[in-house]
DNA sequence: TTCCATGCAAAGTGTTTGCAATAAT
DNA sequence: ATTATTGCAAACACTTTGCATGGAA
């Protein structure tokens, strides 16, 4: 089993407000994937003085710690993905923007063939595979 | 040889304005990866009096013909690529946030296992290489 | 005429920042 | 006492939109 985020947070000996521990209550689970106004409202309905401010700062800290993955997608706000440690891929869908991850089973990742690379080192490789969600297949 | 993006529009009986075709041109090329905001300002050099929402209309009407692929950085601006018709993948440094199109050479694209794909129909994968690029690894 | 593209400026999103007040060490 | 975090509001970066003008079909 996962540590999740704020056991993991704990332990990194971030200093834990009470701001920062409803931001991080907010993204704990599966398939999170919500903008930081989408943190902000239900970060409120815990703690209705937090400010907006405060949220995109504990964001933006969490992915410099990296306990939370930064997505952008084409359009609309980033969203925040609290899945960092399980390297996974993500589905998007292309209608109503809603993101499932995918876990990275025995299939090998791409790679840049030697020619290609020009120079660069790489370190990651993001891969997002774009489609149509169930729900808005059903209502066309 | 692939046509190029002007000759692609004129085929398309796409109204082709001055200002229109500046844009065009500005785009073409390989490894060009451009934020609206340098089309802009490389459009003004051959076409002083073209405006800033005139580049933005014509590049989502570019986005939608298909002819230009929109690419959303982590941070900064949307970047606009002209090589839409030859399938390809990215590689972009994390420091300086330049681009570079890597060809799918024959290497197999990624696919989403059955069991993960909670009835999304998938209809294209992105894959981005991240890394550092040899400037910034050179002056660190 | 009718339609569409353009320029301009204003408005709209989404995000960051400066700063004084507050809380933690 | 010192340092870090917060809230607020203003600033900022990027993009879209409304509308009057002008050119093309």
């Amino acid at each position: 089993m996962e540590t999740d985020l704020l056991t993991r947070l704990r332990d990194r000996s971030w200093r834990l407000s009470p701001q920062r521990r409803v931001v991080a209550e907010v993204l704990a689970g599966e398939h999170v994937h919500l903008s930081a106004e989408q943190v902000h409202a239900r970060a409120r309905e815990r703690l209705p003085e937090i400010s907006r401010a405060t949220v995109y700062n504990t964001l933006n800290e969490l992915v410099a710690l990296g306990e939370v993955i930064e997505i952008a997608p084409t359009g609309g706000p980033r969203r925040y993905d609290p899945n960092a440690h399980a390297a996974h891929d993500h589905l998007v869908c292309d209608v109503c923007h809603a993101i499932r991850d995918v876990p990275r089973r025995g299939v090998p990742r791409p790679v840049v063939a030697d020619e290609d690379l020009a120079g660069y080192r790489v370190t990651d490789v993001d891969v997002v595979f774009r489609g149509v969600c169930p729900d808005c297949a059903a209502r066309p």
